[in-house]
DNA sequence: AGATAAAAGTTTTATTATAAAACTAAATGT
DNA sequence: ACATTTAGTTTTATAATAAAACTTTTATCT
């Protein structure tokens, strides 16, 4: 479980999140969700998970507002977990993550499963780091700089790190 | 650790991805290594990750080929890590992720680091998830049909799916 | 209405993974 | 050649996860 204790916002860009979904099981419990699962005995029947650990991420989801806890019907006390806008918009990490083990684990003609666009009944796009013009960009031609939220110290870090970039063939 | 026992494709599509890349410390090992770090100790200081822990990461991304150890120079033994193809592939994941934290987490203005277009010196475009035409999909516009690598059991789980999703206003 | 079963968890115990710190061997710079 | 990095091991302690049995509340059936 990466918790960096020193707090530098680089570093907490992606390990905050991974925190909070990177836990084994998380993201399964949220692909679930999006195929229309929201039981308890389902998500554990489906995934195999242990019941105990199942209780403990929907508690995590829920406190980080990712699912949320609705009654079953008007005023029933049993409920069930249905994801939140936040949750939803985890969509192009799940696809992404998908296409990519599409590609280098399964390969291109074994695909498990394929995401369609229901109204054109097709294949979706394949997901793509894109500049702000449309055209594709490959990693070299991304950089990094510091946000609003960055400190002193994630900017050095930052500085470093194009020097890095700059000195060698690199990436 | 998620690895169901029974060999769905359909469950492995996404949790044999994350038997890869999801054990917590990865994703960030990978992120260190796009912004230039190759080399164990660099990786050990930068993450404050325990080096045993580091150790059993770089060895089981090397066997799955998403980093290479190659020798940091000429005939030399001492060997640094590089990001394969593979490898370079998953900056839609890390980038997706990095956006939905952005998003959710640290709050629009507050990013600790933004992604550049180093050819046009602007932030890029938001990862999203398109119909082959190029418009934006949002997640009940999409659905899931069986691909070629689909088994009798996984078509049978996702036409429970399709009724599961057919019968509620959901999702 | 009452019995039966299912749903949604707890609790307990065993197993496994992770962390911290000290240790070691090889490779490099001076 | 010698001191210092570098790149790891090993050991021990701590924490997370898994499996299985147990509890309680809510549905379902007759």
């Amino acid at each position: 479980m990466p918790i960096p204790e020193n707090h530098d916002p680089f570093k907490r860009s992606i390990s905050h999140v991974l925190e909070i979904i990177g836990e084994g099981w998380s993201l399964l419990i949220i692909r679930e969700a999006f195929f229309g699962v929201h039981r308890f005995e389902e998500f554990q029947s489906q995934l195999g998970i242990a019941r105990n650990i199942l209780t403990a991420r929907l508690k995590k989801l829920c406190e980080t507002q990712i699912l949320e806890r609705v009654p079953i019907k008007e005023g029933a006390k049993r409920h069930e977990y249905m994801l939140t806008s936040k949750g939803k918009e985890l969509m192009p990490v799940l696809i992404a993550l998908t296409q990519w083990g599409d590609r280098w684990i399964f390969g291109e003609n074994a695909e498990p499963v394929i995401f369609m666009d229901r109204e054109h009944n097709e294949p979706i796009a394949k997901i793509k780091v894109r500049s702000a013009r449309g055209g594709d960009l490959r990693p070299r031609e991304i950089m990094v700089v510091p946000g609003p939220g960055s400190t002193p110290e994630s900017k050095k870090r930052i500085e470093e790190m194009h020097r890095r970039l700059e000195s060698g063939v690199d990436a």
